[in-house]
DNA sequence: TGATATTAGTTTAATCATTGAACTATTCAC
DNA sequence: GTGAATAGTTCAATGATTAAACTAATATCA
């Protein structure tokens, strides 16, 4: 297609998502100091609302080779920050659960990404930031289903 | 503050852009193939909107250290796709531009990424798509001031 | 003018993230 | 009960990142 103005769109899109990303990861990584990664962070997210998941859903969600979830988790778990249990019935896999320290240390970081994204998303009026964020979840949607499409083919 | 209407904004948006950015990421690198990091499609793109901009420009603008920039820089002139020149009256300065090489691979990645995002973006109606836009655009101008303002103190 | 500051960029050592391939251990299927 | 599939790990290689030390060039100003 040749449409000049979806091409103008396609533009825009591709440059602000690329600086927005760029910016906010770099915002949050200043707020996680020295405490966790941001992809740490992602993962204690992750794993503090489905508490007791697979490595294999973990790289499922990520989008990444289960190997690199390895590596993340066996990191954070030598810190004490993550637990490993073997499933008895089926010796292959293995549960994720915080430890105390995981939960509190997510807790501490969370509550600094929140002060932050709060600051930012009040410069917004209501309506605004939320047809934004209704947007940006039926992108996430559509984003998903490209990806199960792709494995589908 | 205390206002769950506003907890409830912060958490769906914390979750949807870091659903959307993995996402995201993914699809392109799948487009991208072994040609190019996601990394290195962004510093391409940068370089030939910007071409002859400096290291220091482009770690400002990819918020991370000047050898991270060295780095990324140099293995895409080992492969012949950046040029580096050292600028003649100050000679500590280093200008960086495109090689044809570098030129053609990032169109051929350019038309890949833009037709995924066509076939994102035509999912959504003219206008939600634009004010979805117009909003991102202005979250990155003050994730940008942010930036700013912590220099600044 | 000349000593000192600053600036642009690189190098180095260390760490984290990622992949693909080979591997272990377990369970499933027939 | 043997062979295929599944969950997860290990290993080797590569890329991205930082902080600190460094080189070389330019700016400052006494």
């Amino acid at each position: 297609m040749n449409n000049p103005l979806i091409q103008d769109l396609i533009d825009r899109y591709v440059n602000v998502s690329f600086q927005v990303h760029k910016k906010a990861e770099s915002l949050i990584k200043a707020e996680l100091g020295n405490d966790l990664t941001n992809d740490q962070h992602y993962v204690l997210s992750y794993i503090r609302k489905a508490s007791g998941c697979t490595s294999t859903e973990l790289a499922d969600a990520f989008d990444v080779n289960k190997s690199a979830i390895t590596a993340i988790i066996s990191r954070m778990a030598d810190r004490g920050l993550i637990e490993r249990t073997r499933d008895v019935n089926d010796r292959r896999v293995v549960y994720l659960t915080l430890t105390g320290a995981g939960e509190e240390l997510f807790r501490a970081c969370q509550e600094k990404v929140h002060q932050l994204v709060e600051s930012i998303i009040t410069k917004f009026d209501e309506t605004e930031i939320t047809t934004f964020i209704n947007t940006y979840e039926k992108l996430a949607q559509i984003l998903d289903n490209k990806k199960k499409d792709e494995l589908g083919e």
